[in-house]
RNA sequence: GGUACCUUAGCUCAGAUGGUAGAGCAACGGACUGAAAAUCCGUGUGUCCCUGGUUCGAUCCCUGGAGGUACCA
């Protein structure tokens, strides 16, 4: 490679793929360690539901942001690029190679490509918003975005009540419009980045998870989703895996209902990702029962031109 | 074997005095800058069982089949 600049390996692709053993594969490969970029395996309430790895391959490679944080903790994207690229630029004294896995799309393009600098929002102000939009409904959220933050307003899907009421916290925190932080500046990382997708066609996928789903039954996710219930408004546990069965608590689902929305909601889930993957054009697709020494052999190669 | 009813989208079903069809669910496509396993937007994908006939025109009416369900034998 021309330059000295360290390589982070992207591991993605749908849910179920088996990008955790692959990674782990590649990180004794290039004797290294491994991030996670996965939005649900932070928190060490959960573990059947999120397919967090195993205790045997936790300790096959070294892992990072598994089950370090609790559902009770307020966790951002944001956070997530500050604790991330603390921990890889530590990693990179000592290591060429680091290896980022994840099935967020947005988690893995804030560590390659970086977030715009946005003001810190008050729990106040988010909690106000929060009740205005209940009392005075959406229109009035728009109508607000519309006057500060026209361009914002035309762009945005005004029937997203989640960007709509972000936009506005930005603007009431800082008194700017939300798209004058939008500025989609390419960070300059230290880092040159390799993305390997696994991959497979629909059905196969979609088999995978309705198996999973089935062994994650098997293993006791049900007592631990009823262990989590009291807590079930918290926003960590808004989950796939996790909400169908507290609908299930409430009587609102028999149990078998639950468990095929559980598989539903997943397979809407990884057909999300793949939208999200399918966008970036950097990212060299294998098929998921590829040898990994295949894949080896390919990072290999391009490390050497 | 007889009688009645049924056969329309992947599934469950609706429908038009005859003008090639539509709901729910499933599925599919897309968006995405601190909730992202979240949130939101969009899309009917069809040999209307087969076969002749009547008709300008049949998925609809008539003939004859095939398959299914129920009851009677």
């Amino acid at each position: 490679m021309a330059s000295k600049k360290p390589l982070l390996i992207c591991i993605v692709g749908p849910t179920a793929i088996g990008k955790t053993s692959l990674s782990i594969k590649l990180a004794n490969a290039f004797n290294t360690e491994i991030i996670s970029a996965d939005s649900r395996q932070f928190y060490k309430e959960m573990v059947i539901g999120t397919a967090v790895p195993s205790s045997k391959e936790l300790n096959a490679a070294p892992h990072h942001f598994i089950q370090n944080k609790s559902i009770f903790e307020n966790y951002s994207v944001g956070d997530f690029e500050r604790d991330a690229m603390e921990v890889l630029n530590t990693l990179f004294k000592n290591h060429p190679i680091v290896i980022m896995v994840g099935g967020s799309g947005l988690y893995i393009d804030t560590i390659v490509k970086g977030l715009d600098e946005f003001p810190e929002v008050s729990e106040e102000i988010r909690a106000l918003l929060k009740s205005q939009f209940e009392e005075k409904g959406m229109e009035f959220l728009q109508e607000e975005l519309r006057k500060v933050d026209l361009s914002y307003f035309n762009e945005v899907d005004i029937y997203n009540t989640q960007r709509v009421m972000r936009a506005l916290e930005v603007y009431r925190s800082s008194g700017k419009p939300f798209s004058d932080f939008r500025k989609n500046k390419q960070p300059n990382r230290a880092f040159n980045t390799l993305y390997i997708g696994l991959t497979a066609e629909r059905e196969i996928i979609y088999s995978r998870i309705n198996k999973r789903v089935d062994r994650m039954v098997e293993a006791g996710l049900v007592d631990e989703a009823k262990n989590l219930f009291p807590h079930k408004n918290l926003n960590a546990l808004n989950t796939v895996g996790y909400k169908e069965l507290f609908n299930y608590f409430e009587g609102n689902y028999t149990l078998e209902e639950a468990i095929l929305e559980i598989k539903k909601n997943t397979r809407r889930f990884s057909k999300r990702q793949m939208t999200w993957f399918k966008k970036n054009k950097d990212i060299t697709w294998f098929d998921y029962q590829t040898n990994p020494s295949e894949i080896i052999d390919f990072i290999k190669k391009a490390l050497s031109q």
